[in-house]
DNA sequence: TACCATTCATAGACCGGTCTACACGTGTGG
DNA sequence: CCACACGTGTAGACCGGTCTATGAATGGTA
């Protein structure tokens, strides 16, 4: 059985012969290029049409423009990540660009791979949804190829940044537990050793979370359990935080993801949410809203930073040299997983 | 403010002229192609290495090959699919392959456009995961690129094949639930309306659903919502089953996403579970295992299908033209969320 | 009528790779 | 000693677009 025979694209040589013009003609209609009279726009097009002509963005690529936007994530599978590029690609859709996605994974050397795999693929444009990277490696990216960091606070010349208020979002969720009347708050944070400098997300988190506490005078109920921001992160962290005496009465998780492993802790620990411990997280994934998880968490509108971030690209690409940074404040949605403490004994006795 | 200038990129050229070779030269040792001395191979591999040259994936396409292998997925968001990706990039991890995902939407139109965006993008293979087009507009991209559908049970020797075997899962779903003592048992499936066509997985689970119902003399308890595989779709199917009289009183969900909805039905019923209803999923998605959720639900392996597809997809673009399909044995994996209906008198009187 | 500016179309270089065809030793067998 | 095969390296065409430089045609003005 012999292989069918792989059809030959249609190239823009194919066209300008159908229609009786130069390739040129037809690369400045296709570009929509200056200089080029209303016949030969339609005649050109009705080529393009009746061949059913696409250009080839490889081609494209080496002299002019792919029209691609890579997104650099860690995993396809965050919820968070998912909305962002929600937005991004609504943005894109009326423009001629596609958003390509890549997965970095968690360590510094594959997520290198898929950033050099982008430059290579000639994007025009890369969108890096918390990268890893040390800041002196994207601004190198950055003098290649227009780039955008989503989720990290150090700011750059060399790039834009769109970044949730952190703190502003961390107080909110611990003035919601101080206010109930919890004084044991326990916080689960992303290991260090995992590259987390001090620009990074969960490092804000955490330091807004320490600090509200001092400012009420609960210095001595701080408790950090810094393992990931995983489901299985928050699982392991809320064991190391429940097995403290007395045990605390709320969590704040720095993620919606951990937190799920929190309330898969409390569950397995036969604890009640929130009768025994209230519990929080940090990004309102849509599974938060799930009546069964019903999490209170902090909602920061993934879609419109992606749609932000869309557009703040298409202008890079289009010319813009100034950087552009943006914060977008955060709300807090309260839900069934907090409540304030039981009156508990073992609270006045000591 | 002046931009700072753009660096040229590292060309091939740069590294023959720095090697003091020809351009042809270097390229045979990139591809590791034949006729290269040692000699000359050390030499250029230096080099690359001072030079720290990547080869041009854009260039490489317009004349041999891209080395990517795109991803087709209606939305990153799905768990599921997740696992896929995961199983994917794996496997291509030792090869100097690159996976790039784009989101085809719900959508025939927009599920095109991502199509034509990959082949334009000259990728190498395809993979496409639930695709939405027709069969025939699936031959007519493999007969262009090599390519992989996952998911759909329409076989073509023109693309190699990865499905799960519904038929079995969808049979262990019901003969657990039958066994535990329903009658009464709902389902919810995909829209026919959002083409879905008889090969497809909703119409194969949904039609074993049926059979099974017959063959153990409950032809006249069968009731389908049709909705979608959504949380949305779950959350409308299970409401408009909920409002039959009497009410099922376990219902099988063709996803597990579809699941979670009927559950936020149920809960907003202030029905429980499984005391009242009864509630099975479908894929054993990640938050399925969650103990809030606790959802029974069928095991299909997304790593190994991930995997799997990575390793036909290379065979592919080496040359084998014969198509190879897969048929992977899933599993029932009980959870919490289904038991023995509670005994009812209403039951006996009808 | 001669000259110039403007508009439109084209030829051909170019991007950075791959790949084919060929040139140049070098050893081997007749 | 010549013919030939073989292993190694190179020149240059080629892939499918973009873009620059140039030419042809047209209209307006002195």
């Amino acid at each position: 059985m012999v292989a069918p025979e792989r059809r030959r694209r249609v190239t823009i040589s194919d066209v300008a012969k159908h229609a009786g013009v130069s390739k040129a003609a037809v690369s400045k209609v296709i570009r929509n290029d200056y200089g080029v009279s209303d016949a030969m726009r339609d005649r050109v097009q009705r080529a393009i049409d009746e061949l059913g002509y696409r250009p080839q963005s490889a081609a494209r690529a080496l002299r002019g423009r792919a029209f691609t936007i890579g997104v650099l994530l860690q995993h396809i599978g965050i919820p968070f990540y998912a909305e962002i590029v929600t937005g991004l690609v609504d943005e894109l859709a009326e423009s001629e660009y596609q958003a390509i996605m890549i997965q970095g994974g968690t360590r510094d050397k594959t997520e290198k791979r898929a950033i050099d795999a982008l430059i290579d693929r000639q994007v025009d444009g890369i969108l890096m949804i918390a990268p890893l990277a040390a800041r002196t490696h994207l601004e190198q990216v950055a003098r290649e190829i227009p780039t955008l960091v989503l989720g990290r606070h150090d700011r750059s010349p060399a790039y834009d940044s769109i970044v949730d208020d952190d703190r502003t979002g961390s107080e909110l969720v611990m003035e919601h537990l101080i206010g109930l009347g919890h004084r044991r708050i326990g916080h689960i944070t992303f290991d260090k050793e995992h590259g987390q400098a001090a620009d990074r997300t969960p490092h804000i988190r955490a330091e807004t979370y320490e600090r509200v506490m001092r400012d009420h005078g609960l210095a001595g109920e701080i408790a950090v359990a810094a393992t990931s921001y995983t489901e299985e992160g928050g699982y392991r962290g809320a064991q190391e935080l429940l097995s403290r005496s007395p045990r605390p009465t709320a969590i704040f998780a720095g993620s919606d993801e951990a937190a799920l492993g929190v309330l898969a802790a409390l569950h397995e620990a036969g604890l009640s949410v929130p009768g025994d411990v209230s519990v929080a997280g940090y990004d309102n994934t849509k599974l938060a809203a799930h009546p069964n998880i019903a999490l209170t968490t902090v909602n920061q509108d993934g879609v419109v930073m992606g749609r932000t971030a869309g557009r703040l690209l298409l202008e890079r690409i289009e010319g813009r040299t100034s950087a552009a940074h943006f914060s977008v404040i955060p709300s807090l949605v309260v839900r069934g997983s907090t409540a304030s403490p039981r009156p508990c004994p073992a609270d006045t006795g000591t």
